[in-house]
DNA sequence: TCCCGCGGATGACAGATGTCATGGGTGTGG
DNA sequence: CCACACCCATGACATCTGTCATCCGCGGGA
């Protein structure tokens, strides 16, 4: 629903022509291949195995000429490094006016790069992801509530790893317990 | 930009007008009121202190002859029952094809209710909040992932209360820990 | 009147969690 | 070759968490 209602804002500017639609990130490139598009409007929270940074990221390997403008309901700076890391850009937050969306798709195709500068510092004094890729397995599938017993299971680990795992990132988040940990690297778009 | 972009499809809809828009719940009967709104069009989540959920309450209370249109992230089965009990007279997830939006805005002025029946079954089958006030207090309190110390500080109750309300909030919702009590909370619209 | 649910509290106990020291193996870069 | 980071594991320990029994006061129904 909100697809299509952003693809009605963006049909009423003279100057913009909505070529295509698709629900899942595995079809974006197909679609932006097969349509001619100039610019690939993504949004990161998708359905599908891909999200919209993989996709932004599958764009600007196999269509380059194609500018790619993220558009994301979380104003995390975590998906902001993410999204320009994958190549994007433009990176809007969706409770931005409406009027910033043409104005981005237009702005990119004159080359420029457009990305909200309050966003842009936040992202820059937050630092890099200070977690290791099984910390942060073991952080997400703490993220559900699940007992240690159950995450060792699930990762194939052992219970003491598991725990000593969380204890380094609990400390990496500043955190006191494994929920702080969780909410803040989240937050932080680490997750 | 999701309002105005919604705003901009309604408009596209020869039949509908879009009379009024405004971004905190305070706002809406006011704006209802002072553009003779025949529907209003809410959703749950909003910044401000009043949700959809109580603007659709106030609506129904000052503006009786206004239909309300519930529009939401989350396909929660306690969303909907409380959206029910604000008096909401229609309830639709936003992952929803674009044209029911116009469509229920259509039947509920020929004094229809429009509800998904798979969501209606959901929250029938899902029994009512088993919680009391102050096992959600104390829930909701949790979700940050607080220390008791924590909780019991902001709340002004001991340490072994708090302990207490989230041993029987976690009976209650049949899981191992307040983490998981909390999400399955979360994902029945309790909190 | 009596019972029951709710709010609030205490104490005791078992189990889960977080920390630390310490060990091993692997791969990568200087 | 050595240092270093990462991965995985164990054991010990302190603390936090979840459960249970038990108590008090209050108010609403039967």
């Amino acid at each position: 629903m909100v697809r299509e209602a952003l693809a009605a804002l963006l049909g009423l500017e003279g100057d913009i022509e909505v070529v295509a639609q698709v629900a899942r990130g595995e079809d974006v490139v197909g679609a932006a291949r097969d349509a001619g598009a100039q610019v690939a409007l993504l949004d990161i929270e998708m359905p599908g195995a891909m999200t919209g940074l993989d996709a932004a990221a599958a764009v600007r390997a196999e269509l380059p000429q194609v500018r790619v403008v993220i558009v994301t309901t979380f104003g995390r700076p975590g998906y902001l490094r993410r999204a320009m890391e994958a190549g994007a850009d433009a990176f809007l937050v969706k409770d931005a006016p409406a009027g910033q969306l043409a104005e981005a798709v237009r702005r990119v195709l004159r080359g420029e790069k457009v990305i909200d500068p309050v966003l842009a510092a936040a992202a820059l004094s937050e630092g890099a992801d200070p977690l290791t890729p099984r910390e942060r397995d073991v952080l997400r599938a703490a993220a559900d509530g699940s007992l240690n017993a159950d995450i060792a299971r699930r990762l194939h680990l052992s219970e003491g790893t598991v725990r000593n795992y969380l204890s380094t990132a609990i400390q990496k988040t500043a955190a006191r317990n494994r929920a702080e940990a969780v909410r803040i690297a989240l937050e932080r778009g680490w997750l």
